[in-house]
DNA sequence: TTAATAATTCAAGAATCATTGAAATGAAAG
DNA sequence: CTTTCATTTCAATGATTCTTGAATTATTAA
């Protein structure tokens, strides 16, 4: 991952409505939510939803897939791992401290 | 760490200028940066130069010290660390494919 | 084709953030 | 105490970004 795309990962993380978007996203799992579902679990008017969706595409960290009528996000868990690995490798040069986030659960 | 630290930390990472302080400080190491040598390579004026880092600085990204007249500030890891394990835990609930960055060089 | 539904795009204004230069603060030296 | 140096704070302007509602596109059904 470039500092540019990074940088843009990180302007897109960066609102309230956006995470929250993103967060909904990765508890829909493999199934994805619609746009109008987000809008309505988020309290955004679908103009609204569809502009932060879009920021969060361009970021690449969700997909939009149309389904008949409706459109279908899901979340892209790589875009996710590579900015993890921007921040560790390219912005702290593996330091230890910022590794040890990597000690939780279920290990690697 | 919260969501609303997340959100800062997200939102003070998403500046071209102020990324590339955070970076320079990593390369700084132990020693760290004064604000006066952090505006010299970043090409920004001393008052942009403060503003950005202290916005570093509220999100926890940075520490500063007055040392004698100048003001030595050095990167926080720990708060970086913690936001890598926001992503990974509390917004991708430890999905493998995020958890992967961890599989570098020196594992863990 | 017409109507209905789902989502996006557009335009306007509101709100937030960044940049600049000048003034103020804090610390050391003469 | 005054001056100088390093940095921050302030105020004004400029630039982005966000929000809202209306208009538009895309898809399906009648």
């Amino acid at each position: 991952m470039k500092e540019a795309e990074a940088l843009q990962a990180f302007s897109a993380l960066s609102g309230e409505t956006r995470l929250r978007m993103l967060r909904l996203l990765v508890v829909a799992g493999e199934g994805g939510m619609t746009a109008g579902d987000i809008s309505a679990q988020t309290d955004a008017a679908p103009s609204r939803a569809s502009f932060h969706l879009s920021a969060l595409a361009k970021a690449g960290l969700v997909s939009a897939t149309r389904e008949a009528k409706q459109i279908r996000y899901h979340v892209r868990f790589e875009t996710l791992g590579e900015l993890m690995g921007y921040i560790l490798t390219d912005c702290c040069q593996n330091h230890p401290t910022v590794r040890s986030c990597c000690l939780g659960d279920q290990g690697c």
